[in-house]
RNA sequence: GCGCUCGUAGCUCAACGGAUAGAGCAUCUGACUACGGAUCAGAAGGUUGGGGGUUCGAAUCCCUCCGAGCGCGCCA
């Protein structure tokens, strides 16, 4: 595309001038001021010192090799600021990136930097023991997310789902169950929360009154499970596998995990437990495999958890976790390496947790006291799209403030209906022509030279950026880049609305901007799609009351 | 004490090492006999926690101090 076309041009510009090319490359950037041009590049800048000439003066010779050769679209040239080279081009080259978007329709903006790579990517994985709870969701939809991103790079991704189902929150879970059907209360340190009490009715009505201590372990995990899939599926989340740990048990999977451990040579004995030395591969201290009373740690268990992942085919390993476990990732990738994976495996993807803010307080969250907000109350009061738009509004890597009585109070002021009306619009634009007789005409029959509006090129260099964008969301694994585009183009599309009628008496400004509303449709589709929200072609009219 | 992640407008958050740090909300002022007003235009709001350093250029990288959250088990 044009930015092939340009920094050819430039590497050309740069051999004709007798000049290097930098170390880092060259690059092209689009700058945020309009007025400096479509594109801009700071190589004078890094040549100067190499060089040992002013940076301006770089950049007047390379100016006269780009005039000499002018690259396709070309206007014109400008050095500003310190040495900046600023390109203007002709609007014609936002035309072609029209017809580009247009001919890819619901696939633009993807890339190939992932290609073929299988990618497991786990998330979410709260434990088999009620609800989730309301932040929670921040994993759900960010993960959700993250897959969609990385397979618009092509890589094959695999949403999948880890049950602690083995290990003692199961049993106290059960003993607080079995507690509450025979209207105890649940033991000191297990789980208080309403919820297990009504989980007891449940299981009273569907077992009867004799259920057994073992029961009631087996049917509060399925029941439990059950609700985590319902929470899913009501933000329309489907992971490929949920894999539950006992069948890691059950297959001797664990035990094959330590006696490859074992044979490499990287564990030890002291005190009656086995312990991996962890320290040869950069993690704090040495950790504990297996204890003197004979069972495995945790951390054993996940190492051969993720060993299975490689086992089954998967090639790169991510996982998002709350940062309250940041102190494990050192030690799974110890583990995994000591296996003789590659350094770094498991891809851990550390989310700061969710502050929950009710009346103006922080709610603290507990499934074990019983202080819970679930992620399926949330659901009963906003809108799926709501609830997913507002946990990709901002990056992971800091706290996500969620207050409860300002999201679903003003859920109706969520950025996901300013985004989707700007969908809805470009559908009832096409209702409208359909209406009013106005075909649209085959794209390569129709001149987009009318558009030359500010706010038709604002539109049209947002869509040539946007594969640009979702390539570097996937990149840096931050799918809130796409909604920060995406809440900038709809911003962007509601001003052309404004102040560009599509549907008028003059035909060929009609056709072309029709062709642009079309275009906009996409990348709209395609940016909502990553996120997972819908975008409807209606919306439900709002009726303002009066005002008394 | 050690480690990880942070600190940006009143609030919630953006910003590839680039040019005058941007949005939304809240506040104030305006705009509909036309494709859906869940909209648009404008105003006001900042010493990017403090201080050093690297760089042509730092919110971004390095050091230090202050502050916040989280973690430092033969728990899971």
């Amino acid at each position: 595309m044009i930015r092939d076309q340009l920094l050819a041009a430039l590497h050309a510009a740069l051999d004709a001038a007798g000049f290097p090319t930098p170390p880092a490359g060259v690059e092209l950037t689009t700058p945020n001021d309009p007025l400096h041009g479509d594109f801009t590049t700071n190589v004078a800048l890094q040549l100067a010192k190499p060089l040992g000439m002013p940076p301006r003066e770089v950049a007047a010779k390379l100016v006269v090799e780009l005039e000499r050769a002018r690259p396709p679209h070309l206007d014109r040239v400008e050095i500003a600021g310190p040495g900046f080279l600023n390109l203007h081009l002709a609007p014609t080259w936002l035309h072609e990136v029209l017809l580009a978007v247009v001919a890819s329709g619901e696939g633009y903006g993807h890339g190939h930097a992932l290609d073929g790579l299988r990618i497991n990517l786990e998330f979410v994985s709260a434990n088999p023991t009620g609800p989730l709870h309301a932040g929670g969701g921040r994993w759900v939809a960010v993960g959700d997310a993250l897959a969609n991103l990385l397979a618009t790079q092509g890589a094959i991704v695999h949403r999948e789902y880890y049950l602690n189902d083995a290990g003692n929150q199961l049993d106290t879970f059960a003993a607080s169950l079995i507690a509450r059907y025979r209207g105890e209360a649940p033991p000191e340190d297990g789980y208080q929360g309403q919820y297990v009490v009504d989980m007891a009715d449940r299981m009273r009505a569907e077992l009867g009154d004799a259920v057994t201590e073992e029961q009631a372990r087996e049917w509060g995990y399925r029941d439990a499970v059950r609700g985590l899939q319902d929470d899913l599926g009501r933000l329309g989340v489907h992971f490929d596998t949920w894999f539950s740990e006992r069948t890691l048990h059950e297959a001797g999977d664990v035990g094959r995990a330590l006696d490859d451990l074992r044979a490499r040579g990287v564990v030890f004995d002291e005190g009656g437990a086995t312990w991996l030395r962890a320290t040869d591969f950069g993690d704090q201290r040495d950790r504990v495999l297996v204890k003197s009373d004979g069972s495995t740690t945790y951390l054993c268990n996940d190492i051969a958890y993720h060993r299975d992942k490689f086992e089954r085919g998967w090639e790169h390993l991510v996982d998002i976790w709350g940062a309250d476990h940041h102190g494990q990732v050192k030690s799974l990738q110890a583990g995994m390496e000591a296996l003789g994976f590659p350094a770094g495996e498991p891809e851990v993807l550390l989310g700061q947790l969710v502050k929950l803010v009710r009346n103006g307080e922080q709610v603290r969250i507990s499934k074990r006291t019983g202080n819970v907000i679930s992620l399926a109350d949330i659901l009963d009061e906003v809108d799926p799209d709501v609830a997913r738009l507002t946990f990709l509004l901002q990056g992971i890597d800091t706290t996500q403030t969620f207050d409860l009585d300002v999201v679903t109070a003003q859920s109706m002021e969520n950025p996901v209906y300013y985004v989707q009306y700007a969908h809805a619009r470009i559908a009832s634009i096409g209702r409208k022509a359909a209406e009013v007789g106005i075909p649209r005409r085959p794209v390569l029959e129709t001149s987009l030279a009318p558009l030359v509006h500010d706010r038709e090129l604002e539109l049209l260099r947002a869509l040539e950026a946007f594969p640009g964008v979702v390539a570097e969301a996937a990149a840096l694994r931050a799918p809130h880049r796409v909604t920060t585009w995406v809440r900038d183009f709809a911003k962007a599309f509601h001003g052309f609305y404004r102040d560009c009628r599509v549907i008028s008496d003059d035909a060929a400004v009609t056709q072309a901007r029709l062709w642009l509303a079309e275009a906009c449709r996409i990348g709209l589709a395609d940016a909502l799609a990553i996120l997972g929200v819908h975008a409807p072609d209606e919306m439900a009219r709002i009726v303002d009351e009066p005002d008394l």
